[in-house]
DNA sequence: GTCTATACACAGATAGAC
DNA sequence: GTCTATCTGTGTATAGAC
């Protein structure tokens, strides 16, 4: 077996820190091979089209945030509150490193007037953040109405996170999900 | 004086509605002149760049909402109530009309980590709307602190225009509007 | 004031050497 | 598996006729 320099899952996470800086369609291919410090041919060998590493890189993202966020609401070993604690705190964390913001809302913003491509997947990430958000608020709150209450969570998240980048200060998305640590 | 065959006015009016639906990077001249049924040539006539278009559209629909929606918070001849009845109903109309979502919060995801030629109106228009908001929170919750309430609710607000554009269902828009309604 | 024609750079994508 | 070279279309912007 002959060694490869860079694996596939390297390449995408260098894409996901461009796409989530300049987005989709500002971004192209020549961004993403500078990024690499590889050649668009690479890319071309590894991938069908620009497209196809757009969708390996929402993939790539929304498999991290399962298991490393989400998967957190399902650790029945621990106490409710520690759970709605350290989700809270890393994906604050995750939203506010780097450029800063929801990789995935960012995309349906940019795309879903003009495509729809990428709708599966976005919508898929947001399911699983809905539902491991109703499964907390169904242990702390049985007798709430646990998807629309997490969704109003996700809601007011997600807005705080486009005031944090026109105002280009965390706090914003921080004092949101301490919000959620007091609802929840 | 001659006559014109269409307005600058006119001319950005389609360019709102195209950069709404598409973004400002996916938008092309070509497409700004189709819109309008003009060409490149006239454009370039009126605006010396098409981030010279951007600008006095986000101008031209800040002004909008100045006169139509934010300037109905400061209308004292009517009943509070009424005011905020009305300036909700008229944003959640104006943020689901055509493609749907904010053309402002749209703007700065897509562009804000790139370039901050746009930020300063986003800014202004967002400065706008929290102070309409806070104005209203003032006469009726005299204790609460009002611009941190207003960040809240027009977070909320974005958030679920973002909800919306995901799942194209304007619903999420009507009910955040319905709970500005109740909370001020 | 509006048009056509065009300059020039860069986009996404492919071919083929190594 | 990675590179260079290149094809073709489209991008922003300009020039100049009418």
């Amino acid at each position: 077996m002959p060694i490869q320099k860079i694996t596939q899952e390297d390449m995408v996470r260098h894409c996901i820190r461009v796409f989530r800086k300049q987005g989709y369609y500002r971004t192209s291919m020549a961004d993403l091979a500078r990024a690499t410090g590889l050649t668009k041919g690479v890319f071309y060998h590894h991938f069908s089209s620009k497209e196809q590493i757009m969708l390996t890189a929402l993939e790539v993202s929304a498999t991290y945030f399962r298991h490393r966020i989400f998967a957190l609401a399902y650790d029945e070993s621990r106490p409710l509150r520690e759970r709605v604690e350290d989700m809270a705190a890393r994906a604050s964390e995750a939203f506010t490193k780097g450029s800063g913001g929801c990789f995935f809302a960012n995309t349906v913003l940019e795309t879903a007037h003009v495509e729809d491509t990428f709708l599966p997947s976005i919508r898929g990430f947001f399911a699983e953040w809905e539902a491991a958000f109703a499964h907390l608020i169904r242990l702390s709150q049985p007798d709430t109405d646990a998807p629309a209450l997490a969704k109003r969570l996700i809601a007011d998240i997600e807005g705080s996170l486009i005031l944090m980048q026109l105002y280009q200060d965390a706090a914003y998305a921080h004092q949101a999900f301490e919000r959620t640590r007091q609802t929840i």
